[in-house]
DNA sequence: TTCGGAATGG
DNA sequence: CCATTCCGAA
């Protein structure tokens, strides 16, 4: 995993190997529901699923499309919106998103707790051109710049990345690419949302 | 529609 | 852990 070297500085520089779990190679762990969401609304895919007012909120424009192309995904063909939305309320504990009440279909996502990372830099070429800037601009956070010389201390890494930053205009998503973006979401429990604190866990049952 | 418990599986 | 499936309740 230490092969190469010169592409994927930003990760390289600021973040531990751990912090990057692979989120989808193919003998490793599965998409996550979020993942792919995150994904079509990446690409502006428009008809099942898109950006809705606020920032990090969404609408699913046709749930049983969604439903059915996630159950592609995933090789769950009987999936549909019934199920699917069970699991995006499974997200509401874990604090990855919220739902905006009062709309139908809407929700959003908790860009606090979820952080983004990191796309593939293609240490060839050089930004192959920024064709198009998509509206509703979304919530990518590149990795902010400074590295200080000795830093162990993780903690701190995290606390730095909490640090928005907003890249200039960005070509696109990864999802192109496939394989290779990161996601990273560490759990701080700082920046208390209002009119809710509640830990992950609090419920053991077994 | 939306919510969350419970059982189950990979 | 992260859903999937099923389902009763609000």
């Amino acid at each position: 995993m230490g092969s190469v070297s010169s592409s994927y500085w930003t990760r390289a520089v600021l973040f531990p190997d751990w912090a990057y779990k692979p989120a989808w190679s193919p003998g490793s762990r599965q998409v996550q529901l979020w993942h792919f969401l995150l994904e079509l609304l990446g690409r502006g895919e428009g008809g099942a699923i898109g950006w809705a007012g606020e920032w990090g909120e969404f609408v699913i424009r046709d749930p049983e499309r969604l439903a059915r192309m996630w159950g592609e995904r995933k090789g769950k063909p009987h999936m549909n919106y019934d199920k699917l939305s069970r699991a995006l309320r499974y997200y509401y504990n874990k604090r990855i998103l919220h739902k905006t009440k009062g709309k139908r279909f809407t929700y959003k996502f908790n860009f606090n707790k979820l952080i983004l990372v990191n796309y593939p830099t293609f240490p060839s070429v050089h930004m192959p051109s920024q064709t198009h800037a998509l509206q509703g601009q979304p919530p990518y956070l590149s990795v902010p710049p400074p590295m200080g010389p000795s830093q162990s201390d993780l903690s701190r890494l995290t606390s730095v990345n909490a640090t928005l930053h907003f890249p200039p205009a960005l070509s696109g998503w990864p999802v192109n690419m496939g394989r290779s973006f990161s996601i990273y979401h560490p759990t701080p429990h700082m920046a208390a949302e209002e009119g809710e604190e509640r830990r992950g866990e609090g419920k053991r049952i077994n």
